[in-house]
DNA sequence: CTTGGCACTCGCAACCCCCGAGTGCCAGAA
DNA sequence: TTCTGGCACTCGGGGGTTGCGAGTGCCAAG
């Protein structure tokens, strides 16, 4: 028996059901692809396969659908990844050129994603762990209150309100220009993780009579870093989860109620990152650590320094299509967030 | 007949169907409401609320329903707004006022409405027509390029590069510093529908050799002011669509798509903003101008000087429990944002 | 206006039965 | 050894039928 025709066997069955969402048996098969066998000999071919645990029977006397296994085995040994055409190339890169800034960059990607593959797409902000800090600026705001702003080299922004105990109406102006001065000179340029030991090393230069001052506006940038680095995640197309001969029979709510565990989804786009960068890495059911994803596969790459995005769908999915999408997706944005 | 025990009939019809999800029948009504009269008189009593077209009967031999209509009568007259408890209050107030900035206020505030009401929280950003600007930020980065940050007086804030066409890098520092300090006077303070108007006048106070630049920054400041009206809309508990015994037989997916057309949902809470703060307006099935939402009621209350918040859920829900919800929330939104 | 009684209506669940797609296996051919 | 045609068998699902019971509408009497 040749091993290779029973590979051919599954990746048309994979193709087949794909299509078609109903089991496939050895006639159909014989109809829509040209084996140059007999239905009996594919007969035995996909009992091979399924002693193998690569498709199994959902009853007795119905097609072939395909296991986990049989996905992860199409997957990794069968099918190319489909590249996109042309003009699906152009009209990504144009839709995404037209954004105006880093929010509406990551708005545009997953409603683009979702929209090619008709699943849902989810995207993590872009990551910080690598990112610098551009500015610092401090804004006395009346009273003794003081606005801490901090600017990212990514173009993100986070601010800080914060009560120095002391009135800076009149006179203090030099302090704050002191100080912006020199916590821009500590920190600008420098890596968000890198800058908390900056600041503290940096605090004693400052004056003493000042020190107080001081430290609430670096304890407040301390925050404002640590909420720069807590990550977060986007969605669109969950209305996709509910079209009409979707899969997710009973599961649906689960589905939901993990895509909305927004932890579990960045855990999962972190542990699926590849070494190699323009990868897509392709979870498929339950290989999924996640029981609320254990029906459906998930596929993901990664962009810019180290940024993860991908879809989430049923497994009975079009993976050369889908991850082409993904793929071409992480590219383009990776292209327009470098500049 | 009474008319005052057939809305009597009315309500109990409503509350046991909220509670059970069946059509509710005569005999069904006795055991659980003592009306003091017999099976008989109510089922005149429905057959009058029928002809009324308050209740409808799915089939003929099944109990009745409430119709929009019934829905209607029970929430305008029949049914007060159940007030939450002190514990529950108490709960609500820590919750909220743990949050660190508004960001968080909005994520914590859609989280709690979701679970308190079990369905789907909308909740629109502070709405910033009434806003103000705070201050504004010229900051240099490099070459020709200077990044404009605009702070408005609720937190938020928005940053934009600008290529200004000349090199800023020596010498210049004076001009960023008096285009800083006159748009700062122009601006600060003043209502964000305001600030173009005057950026505009401002602009021939500049020297014409710096006229330029200046147009560059205004401009930028008008895109961002922009996007500063620009309403957002964020949700949460899409999980609960999908709950076991829900509603919404086949329409999940037109619910799903229509609460991600984030533009219909914040023309929804504009359109049912009532003269009346801290009144709460609900929007019953049809009642509803949006085709994906004809089978869901939404109910919503104002926060702040413009926001909306509120929920979306089945049009058989506890309008009591849900109206509280939303009110207290609403409510407790309000005062931790007026600090 | 209310009540008890009674005939009637239908949705629904259970049941049955049949059909056909699809299988496994076997004996013979290549 | 591998492939093929044939054949008996399995079983899920669709369609028709039936019985049950909840619930109704109406009526005549209180």
């Amino acid at each position: 028996m040749s091993e290779d025709r029973r590979l051919h066997v599954l990746r048309a069955i994979v193709q087949d059901y794909v299509r078609t969402s109903e089991p496939v048996g050895s006639k159909a098969l014989l109809e829509r692809h040209s084996l140059g066998v007999s239905a009996a000999t594919v007969r035995n071919d996909m009992a091979a396969l399924e002693e193998d645990g690569l498709i199994t029977a959902p009853h007795t006397s119905a097609g072939r659908v395909p296991t986990d296994a049989g996905y992860r085995m199409f997957v990794d040994r069968l099918s190319g990844i489909k590249p996109l055409s042309k003009a699906e190339k152009v009209a990504i890169q144009r839709l995404l050129e037209g954004a105006v800034d880093l929010d509406d960059v990551v708005g545009r990607t997953v409603r683009l994603l979702s929209s090619l593959t008709h699943q849902v797409a989810v995207m993590q902000y872009p990551s910080l762990t690598r990112s610098t800090v551009r500015h610092v600026e401090l804004v006395p705001i009346g009273g003794t209150r003081l606005m801490v702003v901090l600017i990212v080299n990514t173009g993100r922004v986070e601010q800080r309100v914060v009560d120095v105990g002391r009135d800076l109406a009149a006179g203090h102006e030099q302090v704050v220009a002191d100080l912006r001065s020199l916590v821009n000179r500590t920190a600008a340029g420098q890596a968000l993780t890198a800058v908390p030991a900056l600041l503290q090393g940096a605090l004693e230069q400052v004056d003493p009579a000042d020190r107080d001052i001081a430290r609430a506006v670096v304890s407040a940038l301390e925050d404002a870093l640590e909420e720069q680095t807590e990550e977060r995640v986007v969605l669109a197309g969950t209305a996709n989860l509910a079209r009409v001969g979707s899969d997710f029979p009973t599961s649906l709510g689960e589905v939901l109620e993990a895509l909305e565990e927004h932890v579990v989804l960045l855990k999962l786009m972190g542990s699926m990152a590849t070494l190699d960068d323009e990868a897509v890495a392709v979870s498929i059911g339950a290989e999924n650590p996640y029981a609320g994803l254990r029906t459906t596969s998930v596929v993901t790459s990664t962009y810019g320094p180290a940024g993860g995005l991908g879809v989430v769908g049923p497994t009975r999915m079009d993976y050369p299509m889908t991850m082409a999408a993904v793929r071409a997706v992480a590219h383009y944005v990776s292209t327009i967030l470098d500049t």
